[in-house]
RNA sequence: GGGCCGGUAGCUUAGUCAGGCAGAGCGAAAGGCUCUUAACCUUUAGGUCGGGGGUUCAAAUCCCUCUCGGCCCGCCA
């Protein structure tokens, strides 16, 4: 019996009062289910603190207030002349939202909402134009030198003479990155600026910019109270952000860094780690429409944050789904996943692969098809939402020797199978009348057995007949979840051809 | 060049903090049943714990070293 990794962070915190449990993911494109484990991650500690009873309330905050870098693959052309401006400030790509940042934050925000994570969010760009991070800017600006040095010291960069931790936006091109901050007035709570672009001006403390990334990170510490962060192992590394951001945390803003939890990128099998600008991801979403939300949650939590998880869509997901609807892992796992007080489900994630192939998209078939098999369809919503999950798998992620297509009509490939095989199939049409499953599939045996047929051959025969192709489902349920009546007419067909 | 994380059965991994018989799931094989046919049950096989060295009565676990994979030490989450 070993602890769960969120139970031991969660005793480390517990003692040391109220936590504020971080997560900040930028929406600059969509977000995927590496991105996702900064947030269950933090979520499975914050279930664990709640477990302990101790006082822990759980944020996010959306870095929208971050520059776009690049011209990401999934943008057109025309969104060159947007990179370097604040993503809040970027118009929606598909002009659907009321800004760029939105335009992937919403769905990321109803994707945390489906998965049961329930944080306080906020906005970046907000908590700049509000004001929260004027004191913080003063404080960074008085105290450049200083922080230059930590800098120095921890990473071993020396920055640019003109260097500044303020990153303004120049009020004519937008642009962030081509500013250059020439002075501040700590009374007007303003930043002058010369921009590249030919342009200078005045900004304004509040929300004409922000603090760069190092700076700003460690700046909101203290604003937010953040006590725990999971952050990727990209930020670990000795000499990086989290390392200078301690220092600075420490030294300039007197405030304790948060207690670090670093967590491993998810790769997909057999390609590396998933990555937006690569553009090898699968979207929360995406997963979503395949799986549900339960075992999204499950993926990641039964992994220890350190581990990097390899992440299999094909064969090795459906495993995944049955593990967990038959509540077959570790025990505090499934609990940390589950939402709400569901039963497990019943009907294996691999059968509604063949009931739902079988049914062909028409939902009163399936459940006549389940209950062909002997499974009880109570249950129908989950039911169909399950059925929803099968289909999307099947199209994006299946192999294709789990495919299958009943065919209308008798396939003309039967008509070269021997007179044996025909003959199996004749006698099998007069002996399984009435029968469930599992006698289907011994009287399969059995039948072949009788006529001295290799078994192997009659259930080619019986695949061909009804799918035209030489493997199938395993044939007894299979059979069962079909039509009788279909099932004896097109075993006589077939016998005769 | 320096640092961080990981390497345990074919696959996914627990166990490493705090040394004490290397475990599980999936897959495979055999049987249950004269039956390989995607959901059953039982059993079995499968391991130089990445390599080497050291400490110890005892090392997957601690120390040193090498190696492989990923990431970072410019920008950036």
């Amino acid at each position: 019996m070993t602890i769960h990794w969120a139970d031991v962070a969660a005793e480390r915190l517990a003692d040391r009062g109220p936590q504020t449990l971080a997560t900040g993911i930028t929406p600059s494109g969509p977000v995927h289910i590496g991105n996702m484990r900064e947030v269950m991650t933090a979520e499975a500690i914050y279930r664990a603190l709640q477990d302990r009873g101790a006082e822990a309330r759980l944020i996010y905050i959306a870095d929208n207030f971050d520059r776009l870098r690049r011209l990401y693959p999934f943008l057109q052309e025309s969104f060159e002349e947007h990179v370097g401006k604040p993503l809040s400030e970027i118009p929606c790509p598909e002009g659907c939202c009321a800004s760029y940042a939105e335009h992937f934050l919403q769905p990321f925000l109803a994707s945390l909402e489906e998965l049961d994570i329930r944080p306080q969010v906020f906005r970046a760009d907000q908590l700049y134009k509000e004001g929260l991070f004027v004191d913080a800017i003063k404080t960074a600006l008085l105290r450049r030198d200083d922080i230059a040095r930590i800098l120095k010291e921890v990473s071993g960069r020396e920055v640019p003479s003109h260097w500044s931790p303020f990153d303004a936006i120049c009020k004519d091109c937008g642009r962030t990155n081509t500013t250059r901050v020439a002075g501040f007035d700590l009374d007007r709570e303003t930043v002058d600026y010369v921009c590249s672009c030919g342009y200078s001006g005045t900004a304004s403390m509040r929300g004409g910019g922000k603090l760069v990334w190092r700076v700003d990170w460690p700046a909101r510490w203290p604003l937010l109270h953040v006590t725990m962060e999971p952050f990727g192992k990209d930020h670990a590394t000795s000499g990086g952000s989290y390392d200078t951001g301690k220092r600075i945390s420490e030294e300039i803003y007197g405030y304790p860094a948060p207690h670090p939890v670093i967590y491993e990128w998810i790769h997909l099998k057999g390609k590396g780690a998933m990555h937006s600008s690569t553009g090898l991801v699968v979207t929360i979403k995406e997963m979503l429409d395949v799986v549900p939300p339960e075992v999204l949650r499950y993926l990641i939590i039964r992994t220890k944050p350190e581990k990097h998880i390899e992440f299999d869509p094909g064969l090795p997901l459906l495993t995944l789904v049955d593990e967990y609807d038959q509540r077959a892992g570790d025990s505090r796992a499934l609990e940390l996943s589950a939402i709400g007080e569901a039963e497990p489900f019943q009907i294996p994630f691999r059968h509604m692969v063949t009931a739902v192939q079988i049914a062909r998209g028409d939902d009163e078939q399936l459940i006549k098809a389940l209950e062909r098999s002997g499974y009880e369809t109570s249950r129908m919503g989950e039911i169909l939402g399950r059925a929803r999950n099968a289909e999307i798998w099947l199209a994006r992620y299946a192999p294709q020797n789990v495919r299958f297509q009943v065919q209308e009509g008798l396939p003309s490939a039967v008509k070269n199978l021997g007179p044996d095989e025909k003959e199996g199939l004749r006698v099998l049409s007069e002996r399984i009348s009435g029968l469930e499953a599992q006698s289907i599939h011994d009287e399969i045996y059995a039948v072949a057995k009788d006529l001295g047929l290799d078994s192997k051959r009659l259930f080619q025969a019986i695949y061909l007949a009804f799918l035209g192709q030489r493997q199938g489902p395993k044939a007894g349920w299979f059979l069962a979840s079909l039509d009788r009546d279909f099932v004896v007419l097109r075993l006589e067909e077939a016998a005769r051809a």
